[in-house]
DNA sequence: TTGAAAGCGCTAACAC
DNA sequence: GTGTTAGCGCTTTCAA
């Protein structure tokens, strides 16, 4: 491996002085400079960033841990992510918990000992909090993604679930749908909390009684969920529509009732935040709740940025994307 | 910062001791142990990477560079890749180059500053032969993935893209088609190459005439092929079926063709090289050859760990993962 | 079973 | 403009 040191000898100068000609710093004649390029050029020196992160104390390296990463919101989110990271000159670490506290625990190990500058961080729920307040005690910035944790107080960049959920349900009932089931992920994440909240609101709003008979609860993987066209089914007076919590919910819920010979949205409507967009399917059949993927990671790219480089002020920022409504033909007039 | 030091001052003992028990190496009476290991519980101690890697000359840090984060195929060989990974004590970067060589390079230089102890290389093409003769230079074992490249030996996890595309030029044909059109990644991919030659063989194979105004080149992204439908259809003779390289050109074509009020399978059918799965789609629409992209992730990660912990020998490793022909409702008889 | 010294490759701080 | 010294946090080597 080629060293600062080899090139040093090379060119006749001191480690120092080609250290300074690596970094465009202090004051250095032409004539030197020259020399040295030559000498890096031909010895094909890179740098070890390694032992310039142990003198700097910082890696220029940031990590993004998301929950899901077969699921395209957050692969589009990881891609915002990386294209803001790159472009401020830091590297992006990627980890996956799988909604799993263990793994996330894990990785919130891996990224203590790696030293990175910054972490943007989906958590798997709220008892993510212990991870959270492990990376403050030792002091590194984070800035929480999609999901807020309760007793933790950070930057972060949320979408407007509730709302989203509650336009979701009223464009059901404005359908002249009353007998809207749910189902949603764990309630110890924000977002189904939120999305349940707006559908509670969105019956109300409209009249609509509400039968908890018609809410149920699984995840957000592809995995969960796939039982629930059941549980959907089995109720006294089954629904006419149901309100997913987000896209994989969606999928096997439809899956499920057609299986059953339920045919959507001719016997039960289904709508659903996050889908799978126009760049994966032929023919977007899900009324949806879009959010703005990309930018979520962007612009919670930019915040950690800014926080890191001490530009943010001491108060936690709140970034709330606002969703789309997206109707198409999964959801139809009873 | 907690550092060694501190915990042996602690502890009353070296800072060899320190190391030895958090490595485990070396002979350690059990009373000091536990008090070291206590200690370091107090203070919340988490080993610096960083400095480790140095002394050690390893990281730890394995890198994957793909050419489409945006390509279902590529985030589930990521995945593979970042499970095998983990099992094995290694930490994963992520790159994406898309499908351009200049990003490629950046990652290339950035690989080779962060000293990772490895690179799975998805090579956007047979330029990238210069990025990989500079990990060669400096020593870095890599593993190709998906694609090879001229001219340079190294391990690698391919796809049968020969057998797989005649295969599927093979259904076209027995369904009756014989004005079968080819649309194409660039031709300095191997992957394109290898797949219009078996487009070609099928053709011999089945006596039917080659129409070179049939063939388009585009490239494998989204992006590309979206004017494809037009090409296509001004031949002189229009196709009856169109073979797409891969599923973003598929997914383009089907489009533009009904944009172009041509319907699909009933006037034109449409097959490809990797599908979108019934992970994000409904209704699969496509007939396609499914590659296993997990294992392409997961197999590549093995040989690579294997090659850099010297279980490898000498001579390159070649493995190919055959694909499945899946046939849906995109092709159909004359 | 434990410790002292040296050094991994780089840069901050201070000379000259 | 350029050089010297010291040290980032750890492990290797050798000694006790």
């Amino acid at each position: 491996m080629v060293t600062i040191y080899d090139i040093a000898k090379q060119a006749n100068v001191s480690a120092m002085t080609v250290s300074r000609v690596i970094n465009n710093t202090g004051r250095i004649s032409e004539a030197t400079r020259a020399r040295v390029k030559q000498v890096m050029e031909e010895l094909g020196y890179v740098p070890n960033s390694m032992a310039r992160s142990l003198v700097k104390q910082e890696t220029k390296m940031l990590s993004l841990l998301i929950t899901d990463i077969t699921n395209p919101f957050y692969t589009t989110l990881a891609r915002g992510a990386e294209d803001a990271a790159k472009r401020n000159g830091y590297k992006l670490l990627f980890g996956n918990s799988d909604e799993d506290y263990g793994k996330e625990r894990d990785y919130v190990d891996m990224v203590l000992s790696t030293r990175v500058d910054g972490v943007l961080f989906a958590p798997a729920g709220d008892a993510s909090a212990d991870h959270l307040r492990l990376l403050q005690r030792r002091g590194v910035p984070f800035v929480l993604l999609d999901r807020e944790v309760p007793g933790i107080a950070a930057d972060r960049v949320l979408g407007d679930s509730r709302e989203g959920a509650r336009r979701l349900t009223e464009h059901l009932i404005e359908l002249g749908h009353r007998r809207i089931a749910m189902i949603n992920g764990r309630q110890d994440v924000s977002t189904a909390r939120l999305r349940y909240q707006g559908y509670l609101e969105a019956l109300k709003l409209g009249d609509v009684p509400f039968d908890p008979s018609l809410v149920h609860e699984a995840g957000y993987t592809a995995a969960d969920g796939v039982e629930l066209a059941d549980a959907l089914l089995s109720a006294p007076e089954p629904p006419t529509a149901v309100f997913a919590a987000n896209n994989f919910l969606a999928l096997a819920v439809v899956r499920g009732l057609r299986d059953r010979g339920v045919r959507v949205p001719d016997d039960v409507s289904v709508v659903c935040f996050d889908d799978f967009g126009e760049t994966f399917v032929l023919d977007p059949f899900l009324t949806a709740a879009q959010q703005p993927a990309y930018e979520f990671g962007s612009l919670g790219m930019q915040l950690l940025i800014e926080r890191i480089q001490g530009a943010a002020g001491a108060e936690p920022r709140n970034v709330v994307l606002p969703s789309r409504l997206v109707i198409r033909q999964s959801s139809k007039a009873l």
